[in-house]
DNA sequence: TTAGTGATATCC
DNA sequence: GATATCACTAAA
């Protein structure tokens, strides 16, 4: 079992997002145990057209990473108290990526991240072995199905609707 | 349903 | 420097 390469990564965030869901997340915790998790959901993050994306108000600071290369980890502190896990994924200078929703039991953004014991060190490096954190694939083709994202009606009806958000079937 | 929390962006 | 916003969770 390898972890995936940049090529995985390099690709449309619509291809990326269900192609992650059944794969195995993998953490290395400082104390050096690894904790092993299948990926159940995940939602894609499409461009500067997309409301919904960070980066659809411009490129600051903060987004970035969005435009930069693919594999690259972004991490985000949402409402003051959960890190949200995203890769970046697609070419470079358009913004995309693909958001960690959910793992196994850990269901919910905020709870995989502590779950997982990442924050905001992890932001900016490569989803590798070599920074703690990478993703597996042990040959497991889940069933999948598409539901619209969530949190995001801010975005608009239109956005909000996209069914863009991966589940692995039960 | 509501409170809590802090980084970011945007406005003085 | 100040405020408004937010891809959430837990407790009720």
């Amino acid at each position: 079992m390898k972890p995936l390469d940049d090529a995985f990564f390099h690709r449309d965030c619509l291809e990326v997002a269900p192609a992650l869901v059944g794969k195995l997340l993998v953490r290395q915790l400082p104390d050096g145990s690894l904790r092993r998790v299948r990926i159940t959901e995940t939602e894609a993050y499409r461009g500067e057209e997309d409301r919904a994306c960070h980066a659809s108000k411009g490129r600051t600071k903060r987004t970035e990473l969005l435009y930069g290369e693919s594999g690259i980890i972004y991490i985000y502190l949402c409402y003051g108290m959960h890190w949200l896990m995203n890769v970046i994924t697609g070419e470079p200078d358009q913004p995309q990526g693909v958001l960690f929703r959910a793992a196994a039991d850990y269901t919910g953004p905020g709870k995989l991240t502590k779950y997982l014991q990442l924050d905001g060190a992890c932001n900016g490096k490569p989803l590798q072995p070599e920074t703690g954190i990478w993703v597996e694939d042990d040959g497991f083709v889940p069933e999948l199905i598409t539901k619209p994202r969530v949190g995001i009606d801010y975005a608009g009806p239109e956005w909000a609707a996209k069914p863009w958000r991966f589940v692995l079937k039960p």
